[in-house]
DNA sequence: AATCGTCACAACCGCGGCTGC
DNA sequence: TGCAGCCGCGGTTGTGACGAT
């Protein structure tokens, strides 16, 4: 017995988002929260999947999402949390908070894959045997190969890290995730000054291409190369002074685009965090005119605050790999506690 | 100016896990 | 305990942008 479509397949509409259904999406979601997928198509009219709807969320529309290159700090992260965990891109993406998995899989796949690879073959070159290249390990292999595959993370990171030694930015990586050398109570991931994107400013973006450019635009280039005012309800006349392409790293403040409701009509927002938040509902009319109407910058320091999660071995890796000496026993210790299956 | 190849990324697909009944 | 439905994840595909020829 086959598993069912998760999605009537007939009268579902596919490929690249439209504005409108953005806005409808965001307006839903803004009411309601982002759960019960299923049932978002029906109550919106939006002729999407559910899964569609969850994905355009998630990986577009949320709010927080940070769009645009990756920093220096990013993308060490990611080599080393590729190299720890392999391809569990939502495990990596849960220390990157600004990123989606699909936007760390897609910089890995088109960037780093090439670049580590690069590396590795130079490194071949010179005699050198450093691993970083990502290995598939099946689930049955994986307890007998855990030994190998910790040291092979291990050296990869210690090979990174010792690529740059100089460079102040990775000591700074391992000073701001372990304080104190605590995991547990640690000060927030090196987040950078840089540009967080939310739903709003690519709604704003969207519709502003969306009124100048014709219909046949694609979404990918809506959403990263226009240039956008984050004011540009209270202010038009000054869209046209800042441009917020990509490879530019965009806008430099930190500052984040949120919604912001007036007192009246306010009934579900999100907060600094990007954490939903429902109030009395009893506004449901004129869902588009409301996000249009408020879209605001507001202050996103407190992003700065968020706790990072690392696990025992995380806290091991980047220790071991600072000192850059050999600690098998200490893994075979938590191995013999039975620990290990606690790590991943 | 037209064509072709490559790149980047949004979106889709299928599978597996989780949860409620 | 088994089943069905929903959700999340990772791999893959489709397509527009862009540069080279």
């Amino acid at each position: 017995m086959g598993r069912p479509p998760c999605c009537e397949k007939i009268g579902v509409k596919k490929g690249p988002w439209t504005p409108e259904e953005d806005i409808i999406l965001v307006s839903y979601i803004q009411q309601h929260g982002p759960s019960n997928w299923r049932a978002v198509p029906s109550n919106t009219g939006l002729f999407r999947c559910s899964k569609s709807c969850r994905l355009r969320w998630t990986n577009y529309l949320r709010p927080g999402i940070k769009r645009g290159n990756f920093t220096e700090h990013e993308e060490k992260m990611i080599i080393h949390l590729q190299a720890l965990l392999g391809n569990r891109w939502a495990a990596i993406a849960s220390y990157l908070p600004e990123r989606t998995d699909n936007d760390i899989k897609n910089y890995w796949n088109t960037h780093l894959k090439k670049k580590l690879s690069k590396i590795n073959r130079q490194n071949s070159e010179n005699g050198s045997s450093s691993e970083t290249e990502p290995k598939t390990v099946s689930k049955g292999q994986w307890e007998r190969r855990l030994q190998t595959d910790i040291h092979m993370a291990k050296q990869a990171l210690c090979d990174a890290l010792s690529l740059d030694k100089s460079d102040d930015d990775e000591i700074m990586i391992t000073s701001k995730l372990f304080p104190m050398g605590d995991p547990q109570i640690t000060n927030p991931p090196p987040i950078q000054t840089s540009t967080y994107a939310s739903s709003a400013e690519n709604i704003a973006r969207l519709l502003e291409n969306w009124t100048k450019k014709s219909p046949k635009k694609s979404i990918s280039t809506q959403s990263s190369n226009s240039s956008f005012n984050n004011n540009n309800n209270n202010n038009p006349n000054s869209s046209s002074g800042r441009t917020s392409s990509p490879s530019e790293g965009a806008i430099s403040t930190t500052t984040f685009v949120g919604f912001n409701y007036s007192e009246e009509d306010q009934e579900a927002k999100f907060d600094d965090a990007g954490v939903f938040h429902q109030e009395e509902s009893n506004n449901n009319n004129n869902n588009t005119n409301t996000i249009n109407n408020n879209i605001n910058v507001i202050n996103r320091g407190d992003l700065d605050n968020q706790i990072m999660p690392f696990s025992l071995l995380e806290k091991w890796l980047f220790d071991d790999a600072a000192a850059t000496q050999g600690q098998d026993g200490y893994f075979m210790e938590m191995a013999a506690m039975g620990e290990t299956s606690d790590l991943f």
